[in-house]
DNA sequence: TATAGTACCTTGCTATACATAGTAACTAAA
DNA sequence: TTTAGTTACTATGTATAGCAAGGTACTATA
C-alpha cells in the first residue's frame, strides 16, 4: 500500500497558525503548554516549528507576551492575544470553515 | 486590518491532491474540466499548479489516463483512478476527516 | 559541584504551491 | 489566410511551512 503519511503532513500545514491563535484566545500560555494542548487533539508539533511561528506572529503584532518567573526552571514567556490578534483569528476561523465546506462538497459529490 | 489572504492560501495547500483524486473517483476528466469543477467549490487552481500535480500522481501510479479526440480542439488527456489510486484516496479522506475533527476541537474549546 | 529537568531559540533542509511566461497543436469562423 | 478559441505541456524563480537537530540558559537537588 502506498504511504499517505506525507500527504497527511501536507494537509496539516496551514492550520497550525489557526490552532495556536485559537488556543491563546482561551487564555495565555507558554510554548510547552501550547505543544501539550495540541497533542491532546493529535496535532503534534515540535519546538522547531512552534518557536519560529510564535516569533513571526509576535513580530507582526498578532501576539504579545510577558515574562513570568517559574519555580521549576527558567522563566516562561506567556503569550496572549491582543485585540488585533483576536480580530485576525476571527478571519482565520471563517476561512477554515469555508475551506472545510469546499473540500467536503468535493468529496461528497464522489459518493 | 491585517490581511489573512496568505494564511488562507496556506490552508488550501495540501488538500488539492485530495480534491483532485476525489473528482476523478467520480469519473474520468481532463485537466480543464478538473479546474472548472474546483472553481465551482471556490478552490481556484491554475494550470501551473495542476499539471505538475497530475504528472506526479501519474508517475507514482495513483493516476492513469487515456487520449481522446475532441471535435473542438486538440486531443484531451482523460485521467482516471486505477484501483490503487482509489485505495489511496480512501486513506486521504480518512486523514482529512481526522484533521477536521482535531482542528474543530481546538477551535471550539475557545468558545 | 555535577546532574537532571525545564524552557527558549537557531540553522539548515525538504516539499509544496504559486506566479508568470512561454511553446505547440488542432478546429472553426471571419 | 488569418484570427480566435481550446487544450496540453514546460520552465523558472519565489514564498512559505514544517521538520530535524543542535545550542544556550536557568533552577533545584543530590
Amino acid at each position: 500500500m502506498i504511504n499517505s503519511d506525507n500527504a497527511k503532513a501536507q494537509m496539516r500545514k496551514g492550520v497550525l497558525e489557526l490552532c495556536i491563535l485559537s488556543i491563546l484566545s482561551q487564555g495565555e500560555a507558554y510554548p510547552t503548554e501550547i505543544i501539550d494542548k495540541l497533542k491532546e487533539t493529535k496535532l503534534v508539533v515540535v519546538e522547531g516549528t512552534l518557536y519560529p511561528l510564535l516569533t513571526r506572529l509576535k513580530n507582526t503584532g498578532l501576539l504579545s507576551y510577558r515574562w513570568e518567573e517559574s519555580s521549576s526552571g527558567p522563566p516562561r514567556k506567556y503569550y496572549f492575544l491582543p485585540e488585533i490578534g483576536q480580530n485576525y483569528l476571527n478571519e482565520l476561523q471563517l476561512s477554515w470553515i469555508e475551506l472545510v465546506n469546499a473540500v467536503n462538497t468535493t468529496i461528497q459529490n464522489t459518493k
